[in-house]
Order: C-alpha cells, then sequence, then structure tokens
DNA sequence: GATGAATGAGAATTCATTCAT
DNA sequence: GATGAATGAATTCTCATTCAT
C-alpha cells in the first residue's frame, strides 16, 4: 500500500525518530540510518531537516485526520455515534506517532501551527461544532456555544491519547479502550442530553 | 516574592525558552542572555544543559501541582465543586509554562517521565480517583471505574489548556474561561451524577 | 610510502605536535590545521581527541619497536652483537618521535599502560632476558637475574634517547651517535674497569 | 619539617596531582581542592598555573638533586662507590614525583628545560664526569669520553625508576632494589661477560 | 540518482583568571 | 589575606548541508 520509493521510507523514519526523541533532538544521520539510505540523499528530497517535518503535515498523510469528524451521524441515536466514534479512534490510533510529533512540533514551528490550524483543526472542529448545533436546534442537545462542547469532547478523547502514551495503565488493552471509550460517550451524552422530564 | 538568585535566574530564563522553543532547540547561550549571565556561569550552577529541565521538576517547583487535586469538596454539592475546581485552574494557568515543557519533554527524557508519574500524576490521580471512588459508594456518582473518570476529567481540564496555546478561540478571556470550566462541569457531573427518577 | 589518506594525515599530524606539546596541550584545531583538514573531520574517524592517540599505540604502528630485541645473535660474539644493536637502533631513532608520546603518555592513560605492557613491554623484556638467560647457561655471561640485566641493557640504550633529545650534547652527530652505542656494549660487556692485563 | 604555609600546601597538592595527570590535565580547581584552599587563593601566589610549575623546580627544592653526584669517592673501591650510590639512590627515590614532573614537562616548557640544564643536569653531568676523568687518569678506569660514560650511569640509575614507575617487576622491595643497585655497579665496573681466570 | 567524505558554523562544556566582598 | 562567584575565551565535539565522484 505504503510506496517504498526513498522519499517515503525517509519519511518513514523521520516520522518514527521524531516521535521517539523530537525534532530537534533527532539528526539527519539518524534519519539516514533508519531509512537505509546515504545522508546526502535525503538532501535530494528535502532541502532543508525542517522541509521533512513541513511534509510530514502534507495533505495527503493528514487527509484522514482532517475527516475524523465528518459524517458524524444526524439519527444522533446513542448507538450510532458510539459506533461512529470507535471506529474514527482506530483512525486517530493509527496516526498516534504522526499526532504526537504534529501537535508538539507545532508548539515550536509557527508554519506548521498555521497550517495545522487553517487546513486541519478549523475543519475538525467546524465540522464537529456544525453537527452539536444541529443536535441543540433539534432539541437532542441542551443549547450552549457549540465550539465549548467541541473542545471539551476533542480533549476527552486525546485524554485517551495521553492515557496511553503518558501516563499508562496497567493492560490497557483493546477491551480497555473500548470501555473507556465508552465512558467518553456516556459522560458527554447524559451531560449535554437535555432532560427529558 | 522569587528570589532572584543566580541559580533562580537561569531557571527561571530556561523555562521561558524551553517552553517557547523546546529544550532541544534551546541554547546556553540564549539561557545565559535571557538571565543575564556568562554562559559559563550556568554550568557553575548545573552540570549539564539537561540538569536545568530537571531541576525545574524538583518537588518545590511541583508541589503546587502535586497538590491540584487534594481537598476535593465531600460535600459534593456541585457549586463547591465548581469553586474549587475554579480555583485549581488558576494554580494550573499561573503554570502553564511549566505544565507545557515538563510535559512535552517528558515524552523524550525517561527520567522526567518516571519521576512526574512516580511522584505527581500518581498522587493526582490517586486522590481523585479516591475521591469519585467515595462519591460512588455515596451514590451520588454512578459506579464505574473511577480511574477511567479521573482521567477524563483531567482530559477535559487539559482541553482548556490545548485550547488556549495551541488553538486559541478568538478573544479567549477571564470570562469565556469561566464559561468553558463551567461547561468542563456539566458535562462532567450531569454524566456521572445517577438520575433520581 | 605511507598512504596520506585522511585519517594517516590525521594521526601524522597529531604525532607530531603530542611530541611537541604534549597530549593534553595540542588542541583538535591545531591537529586540523597541520592535518590539513577541518576540525570537524577529526572527528569523522576519531570519535574522542583521546582515540587519535590511543590509535597512534595500534598494533601496526608499533610492531617494528615490539620486535626490537627479536632474533638477537646466539653466536654470541662482539661484533655480531653490535651490528645488530646498532641496526636496531635505527629503529628506535626512525620512531624517536612515537616513543617519547607513548613514553610519556601511558604515565597518564592506564588503557595505553596496560596495552603496552601487555604487548610490547612484556615481549621485548620476555624476549630478551630470554636471550640473556641463554648465554648463561652456554656460560658466556656471569649467571644473575636477566630480567635485571635486561632493563638495565634498555635503560642503558634509553640514555641515548634522553641524551639527545633532553640534555643534548654538542654535535651530536652520526659519529658521535656510533660511539655512545659502542660504549654502551662495552661497559655492558666489560665495564669500565680497565684490565690489569 | 615542611612548612605548612598556605603556598606549600598549594606546591605541595600541585606536585602530587602534576605527578599523577600531568601538569595540563591538573586545573586548578583541582589544586585547590587538594590544597583545601580556595581556587582564587591560589592566584595571590602564583601570577599564573605556570608558575606553579615553575616554582617546583626553584634552587631549593632540587638542590638536593643537583648535588646528587658530589663527592663521590676518589679512593674508588667497589664498596664505597656501591655505599655512595646507594645512599644517593634514596635522595632520588625520595624526589621521585618531583623528578618525573619536572623531567616531563621539561620536554614541553623551554623555560623549565633551560633552567635544568645550565642549573642541574650540568652540574650533575660536570661533576659525574669529572669523578670519571679523574678516575681514567689515576688507571682505575679505562680512557674514554667521560660525558658519555656519565650518561651511560646516569640511564642505568635512571632505568631503576623506569622500572618502577612504569614498567614493575612483581615484588619490588628494598631487597630487589639492593640487587638491581647491586647489577648496575657491577655492570658499570665489570660487565656482563664471565670472567675467564 | 545516490553516495559519503568533507565542511564549518555553532553547540555544550571547561577552566585559568579576576574581583568584589 | 582569603574567598568563591562570575567571567569569557578557548576547547572538544556535533550536525545540517555541500559536492565531487
Amino acid at each position: 500500500m505504503e510506496s517504498r520509493n526513498t522519499s517515503d521510507l525517509i519519511l518513514h523514519a523521520a516520522l518514527a525518530l521524531f516521535s521517539e526523541k523530537g525534532f530537534s533532538a533527532t539528526t539527519t544521520r539518524e534519519i539516514a540510518q533508519k531509512a537505509g539510505c546515504a545522508e546526502g540523499t535525503i538532501f535530494r528530497y528535502f532541502p532543508t531537516k525542517k522541509d521533512i517535518l513541513i511534509s510530514l503535515v502534507r495533505p495527503h498523510a493528514l487527509e484522514e485526520l482532517r475527516r475524523v469528524m465528518d459524517n458524524l451521524p444526524r439519527q444522533g441515536e446513542e448507538e450510532n455515534l458510539r459506533l461512529i466514534l470507535e471506529n474514527r479512534l482506530k483512525t486517530i490510533m493509527k496516526n498516534k506517532s504522526l499526532i504526537k510529533v504534529v501537535l508538539t512540533e507545532a508548539q515550536y514551528h509557527d508554519e506548521l501551527k498555521d497550517y495545522l490550524m487553517e487546513n486541519i483543526a478549523s475543519h475538525v472542529f467546524d465540522t464537529l461544532a456544525a453537527y452539536l448545533a444541529e443536535r441543540m436546534e433539534a432539541g437532542v442537545f441542551r443549547k450552549a456555544d457549540p465550539y465549548i462542547f467541541a473542545r471539551i469532547l476533542v480533549g476527552m478523547m486525546a485524554s485517551l491519547l495521553l492515557s496511553e502514551s503518558f501516563y499508562p495503565m496497567e493492560g490497557f488493552d483493546e477491551k480497555k479502550r473500548g470501555d473507556y471509550l465508552n465512558e467518553i460517550i456516556n459522560i458527554f451524552l447524559h451531560g449535554v442530553l437535555k432532560k427529558e422530564d
């Protein structure tokens, strides 16, 4: 599936190393070694080391994440949302390294931050907020700032990532991750659902 | 308030720079410049650059954050929790730079990660989970894994930090932050509160 | 004769400088300058400055000196010994700088000292002592501890080196060096006392 | 016996460290530590680090070594020479560290070398050569260049020092050192050849 | 296209020396 | 006299980048 041309080998190696040691602490020598090419070869594809980082965030790579909140179920039944988010969570977990690198380095590199915000984050939050606003209109969710809800939901999902990589629970297996996601949805829904009576 | 001895000047300057550019991308020359001392002086106080980073995480510096979830109100009225968390949020905001540096660099430096987990995170999560377990026992919250709840709540609060530094809303003022915190508590409580009827 | 690849150029320059100023007092900048390469290039070949020193003592470089007392003439006629030692002296003089550096720095660097003792000195002294023991058995030399004789003979030859570099005589030319060696052999074999008959 | 004023404490500490690690590799911080004073204090007594080295070689310190070959027994009986040299050897051994430092560093510091040669070595060699010349005149030693004999004898004694510090024999005790000195004198006087009659 | 030796600017760190107390 | 914090030039070493092959 992944093409194994030199450029991709370099990006692949760089992603692994940036994720493990951070961008600044990774040397081009290490990248070349891991990519199985000569150090000089890197610079045939990327004029500077920073361009490797920037290329990691190019449309193609992030398209999947950009659309992570697209097409949420307008029917709004709980079970639907659960299934969809479960599916999106897989996308997130699959791209864990990339997300880690991108979020970490965006703190320090404004081109990255701007690109991310303009192309990824704004789309994700707009889409999610639009969905939430619609459900509010529909009288399913109580009225509030949909952007705040969106941020909180994203924060809850992010806590899952953080939990896994930064402060791991013992035995964080598939099942536990399922429980975790369930509780996120439980808390989120029953917090925002309008009380019927 | 802060003592202005050389060591503290260096730590202060380093914190600002690490937060702005990351640990690896910050040079000791820059630290010296910002601290207003000679580059060599740094090494009278910190044998290596990494020791500066590690010193930022020493007990004294993090004590306040370690206790951020201590003494939550066992009476459990919503208003109490709101007030307490609002107060704790101030602690978090005050230490924003430190938290950012510590969480970012803990990804890359195992001594940091281990120290944080053993001394800070475990205390925070244990304290918070104990509180939640007690409220479950008391029949106020529904029964579930208190550690998952703890992580989700922390994730929600973290989203506030992220929102502010990474994907800032327009006009993120005191009032908006208050709204945000209110929604965190609304969502959290009404999600976990046992339905009365 | 000597290959002029970068590594050898560096070793060559380093030997000259270490001999002139000592290891600690020589800077890598000076070595690079003398070797005609960039300072950074040195570290492509030698991970640390100390590795340059250690590489100077590698088998190849010292093989000639290690064998300096091999194959002494078992016929034992005085003239033979004189010719052989004269020849070996040339080896010693040719490697004067290396010997100087190695002996000086072995005082301070245990890896050097151990390597030298285990690989060079023990062979030289064993070989020489074996030769002396054999001549004692053959009734040519009087019986004594052959290792003490070996050390004394080596000390006498070393005095020649010292004389030349440390406390030079006026006009220490080829002829004088010949005279000096002759006296070493005379004294070693016959002593300084005038024969009565 | 030794005065324990600050200046002497510094010289004492410096001698030990220069002998152990060499002049260049010894830091003034280490000297201060070992001398039990502040780093700044050193510079009240010695304007530069090099002045410490130079002070180690001042007349007073080396007087004993300067006279090491004075007053050799003009009676020339073997036993006399043996006793005298044994006594002088004690002087040499007592000053081993100083000799080591002085000889090593004289290679690199011309002021040291010049001072040593003009004040110490020339006196030692002149005295020794004068003694040898006199014994030649007296018909006890065979005629030869007395300076070559002097150098060879000194080289033989130096081999004892080298043997001890650089390539130690197992169990180099008082007795062995006595044997070694005996053989030096035996060889110097009689050589190693077995006497026919 | 690919290589990897070479570069040199710049990084962290050391250390003799100064100087206010 | 003694101190030791501060200095900053110099040192070892790193690393992104270049370029001849």
